[in-house]
RNA sequence: GCGGAUGUGGCGGAAUUGGCAGACGCACCAGACUUAGGAUCUGGCGGGUAACACCGUGGGGGUUCGAGUCCCUUCAUCCGCACCA
């Protein structure tokens, strides 16, 4: 046959014709049910990897499925395009940030392009560009005016060989990601917005999302890390000065030593002045300063401390005990003080040991010695409450109920909640992002840049430092101003945002990505939002995910947007990797999408990788792979070439079927049953490519029959084909015209099963005896158990092993097995 | 240390609700076609055996007529968090 598989002139030829006719292009439509599927936008790096393939050769699937069972698909696709590889690249190379990301975005659309994705186009966005930013310049005005973006001073990460602030996910086991130099700390007024306002939400709103992975919510649960306890005041003996301290056992308050405190609280310096120990205090605290954040917080590190010279009162009993200032007391957790209770927390029994501080039981277990010089650990179990006056005798948890009730009646320290998340640091000390809205002002102080002047323009004429220094504190006609307020000279805020803050509500401004006098239109977001199905790598599962419900609650709050959480179903994928580990560049395993596309086509790229493994679990590249489903492809190619004669004929409607006519019709029925519900139910491409290989692998041996089926041929045929159309699109675009059909599969309606093609006459069952399978029988399959049982005694293989045994049970699985239980 | 995931042929993986372990693909072996084959088609393919038997889902134990699947225990690998009071 000359007419060959030549995928690069099938795909270009469908790219074209989908482009042309504005086939992904979508507006809301009230008469159809909506479906917003969204992957997570790229960095533009400038090419695709293969992880990128994955991703969105996942998302198109979804769309492409859904579009054909009647759905008004929202699928767009834009750029995360500020952040510091730009820059760098701007220092390295001289070339500017903007040029840089825009020649990086039109290589990447091309690429993307000829991957066939069903994209609207029309509705792509880059974060860079003034029409995006000046709205998420916006959305810093709204928190700012609603209280939750603020500034304070606060240790931030420095390196100082380039001279700047790092972000946390710039610092790379303690050293700068770019010239590996030791990162310090550094004080310096940053912006913040205040999440911890939303924290409880973010938790409990968990709930609502069935559609989540459990994993991605337990990583999220941790990170908020609520945890319920009591808070209250130690009185410094001698001063007016107290120290609240946070804990979640107040049942052992009558247990406490002794206090810590972090070297960075504020209180340090004042209670060990004029003691014998405030030298050593000084120093202790100079020392831990410098440390860098893993040398300061890493388990690892032993602990150790310094006594102040002072000493707190125990508000429970009036104690007496040292307040101690240590390591492992973090000041940005809780309120950077403890009540310390070496008999019942490892942390302190270990910091007590070492420096020979007393240990008091006052919570006995089965087994606890009532000596805390017997104690080999800290005794951390449930027990009875002892050495705790009129408390003795209650357990672990009526005990902290009896204690903070007791406290909150004497007005000693009531019930509190702590959460481990922190306000989210947004400033960057860079260029290439989103200018922070703030003027400051002599008189007048800090100043929102009003909304009629957004965007806050990025100059385009500036000077790279080589130091990496943000080149905007250079820049005059950026940075003086004129106040809002009063008209004065001031100065411009030239700090930049997170780009996390840009990609916090990108999925809103898909919705309506023209808007010029607002984020978004809020008819379009209540149509599309929330996203019915998000798809994105789990390194996100924390961070980005979190930020985007901490927008969509405030932008609800605000009254922007009608629903509480933005993504209803999250699909994390797995990595793909190469011999066993990630791709990348310095391991030389990396595989190039623009290669395997060009050798082999996109919709072997797509088959291959969709078929190769499940979406969430890793995926082994394998090159021999990819010419399986290479050949896959050529195989429906020369199967619906050997066909077309016979479908392209009338013959044979309505005839009557021969058995293997019906085994094939069967087989179609059976394979849209379970290609559907494999897509739909739950995203297994993989078993779903496999069950049309299946039904591809019967329609070739049919070929042999001397009598075929037009009508069954052709109904298996174009099944396949739309089947196979979401994974491949082109091909299935090609062949379907090749077999007559006007117009183009994308458009057409996904096969339905028909469940009368699906009874049989007769079933196979298993007979097993003892568990083992020993024989299989027909049976009609309208058998009652009886006959069943009669029939399976009979056959000669199962009459042999039953020689000589007592038959005791026959267990009856209608439709599957018959297990004989004999000895 | 805490939390989570995974473990099935030579390889990627399948077995969806406790019911035929190994679908589908790769690799491999044999055959057909052919001047040729790294194309295509047909057949085979967990171990074991002449054929059965038998053994087999990381290891050990248990529940059950029946376990890859449930329970207990243990090992290995990977990921996340990491002094969170």
């Amino acid at each position: 046959m000359e007419n060959k598989y030549d995928f690069k002139v099938i795909e270009t030829k469908w790219q074209h014709y989908w482009e042309e006719h504005g086939f992904y292009k979508v507006s809301e439509d009230p008469g159809r049910p909506k479906y917003y599927d969204l992957e997570m936008f790229p960095y533009p790096s400038g090419n695709l990897h293969m992880g990128h393939v994955r991703n969105y050769a996942i998302g198109d699937v979804v769309a492409r499925f859904k579009a054909m069972n009647g759905f008004n698909v929202l699928h767009p696709m834009g750029w995360d395009a500020f952040g510091l590889p730009a820059e760098n690249a701007a220092i390295k190379n001289g070339i500017h940030p903007s040029i840089w990301t825009d020649t990086n975005m039109e290589n990447m659309k091309s690429q993307l392009k000829t991957m066939g994705i069903s994209y609207d186009w029309d509705r792509e966005i880059a974060t860079c560009k003034p029409d995006y930013y000046k709205f998420t310049q916006w959305m810093f005005l709204k928190l700012y005016e609603h209280g939750l973006a603020y500034k304070k001073k606060s240790a931030v990460n420095w390196c100082p060989s380039c001279q700047t602030v790092l972000a946390n996910e710039q610092v790379v086991d303690g050293g700068c990601e770019r010239c590996e130099a030791v990162v310090e700390k550094k004080q310096l007024e940053q912006w913040f917005f205040k999440i911890t306002d939303y924290a409880q939400r973010l938790l409990d709103d968990l709930e609502m999302l069935p559609g989540w992975p459990e994993k991605v919510k337990i990583m999220q649960r941790n990170w908020i890390g609520r945890s319920e306890g009591c808070q209250f005041d130690m009185k410094i003996k001698g001063s007016d000065q107290v120290v609240p301290v946070f804990t979640t056992r107040a049942d052992t308050v009558f247990g406490v030593t002794y206090m810590v405190m972090a070297p960075e609280h504020p209180l340090v310096a004042d209670i060990s002045q004029n003691t014998p120990q405030a030298q050593e205090v000084k120093e202790f605290v100079e020392r831990i300063k410098n440390l860098s954040e893993i040398a300061r917080t890493s388990t690892e590190v032993e602990k150790e401390g310094v006594f102040t010279g002072a000493y707190a009162i125990n508000p429970m009993n009036g104690e007496e005990v040292p307040i101690w200032i240590a390591n492992y007391v973090l000041m940005d957790y809780g309120t950077g003080a403890i009540m310390a209770v070496p008999a019942h927390d490892q942390r302190d029994f270990d910091f007590a040991r070492k420096y020979n501080l007393p240990i008091r039981v006052v919570i006995q277990g089965n087994d606890t010695p009532l000596d805390g010089a017997d104690l080999t650990e800290a005794y951390v179990g449930d027990g009875k409450m002892v050495n705790s006056g009129t408390f003795d005798g209650n357990s672990v948890e009526s005990g902290i109920a009896a204690v903070i009730a007791y406290m909150e009646e004497h007005g000693i320290g009531q019930g509190s909640i702590n959460y481990r998340l922190r306000d989210w640091l947004i400033s960057r000390q860079r260029y290439w992002g989103a200018p922070i809205p703030i003027v400051y002002c002599n008189d007048c102080g800090m100043v929102p840049v009003p909304e009629e002047d957004l965007p806050v323009l990025l100059p385009e004429d500036v000077e790279f430092k080589p130091s990496g220094e943000s080149p905007l504190n250079y820049v005059r006609s950026f940075f003086e101003t004129n106040c809002p307020n009063c008209g004065k000279e001031a100065r411009r805020e030239t700090d930049t945002m997170d780009t996390f803050v840009c990609s916090s509500w990108y999925f809103d401004r898909f919705c309506s990505p023209h808007e010029s006098e607002q984020p978004f239109d809020k008819a379009a977001t209540d149509y599309w939002m929330p996203v019915d199905q998000y798809i994105g790598g789990v390194e996100h599962a924390i961070l980005h995910l979190m930020y985007a419900r901490f927008f969509t609650k405030f932008l609800y709050d605000i009254k922007w947007l009608s629903c509480q959480e933005p993504f209803t179903n999250l699909l994390t994928q797995g990595m793909v990797l190469k011999d066993g580990s990630k791709m990348s560049k310095s391991k030389g395993n990396v595989v190039s999408p623009e290669d395997i596309i060009n050798t082999y086509g996109a919709d072997t790229a797509r088959l291959f990788i969709l078929f190769a493994s499940p979406p969430e679990r890793d995926l082994e590249w394998s090159d021999a792979g990819v010419e399986g489903a290479y050949r896959f492809l050529n195989r429906v190619w020369r199967l619906v070439v050997d066909y077309a004669h016979l479908i392209n004929s009338q013959d044979g409607e309505g005839a009557e079927l021969d058995e293997a006519a019906r085994q094939l019709r069967f087989k179609t029925h059976a394979t849209i049953k379970k290609v559907t519900d494999d897509i739909e139910g739950r995203f297994n491409f993989n078993t779903a490519i496999s069950a049309i290989m299946e039904l591809s692998n019967m329609l070739g041996a049919y070929r042999d029959n001397p009598q075929p089926n037009p009508a069954v041929v052709k109904e298996a045929l174009e099944s396949l084909l739309l089947m196979l159309s979401p994974f491949s699109p082109h091909i299935a675009e090609e062949l379907w015209q090749l077999t007559g059909h006007e117009g183009s599969i994308t458009l057409m309606a996904w096969p339905q099963y028909d469940p009368s093609a699906l009874v049989q006459d007769e079933i196979e069952m298993v007979i097993q005896i003892n568990g083992k399978v020993r024989d299989r029988i027909m049976v009609p399959s309208d058998s009652n158990e009886e006959e069943v049982r009669q029939q399976c005694m009979q056959t000669e293989r199962i009459a042999a092993q039953l020689q000589g045994k007592t038959v005791q049970k026959m267990i009856v699985v209608p439709g599957k097995l018959v297990n004989i239980v004999a000895r």
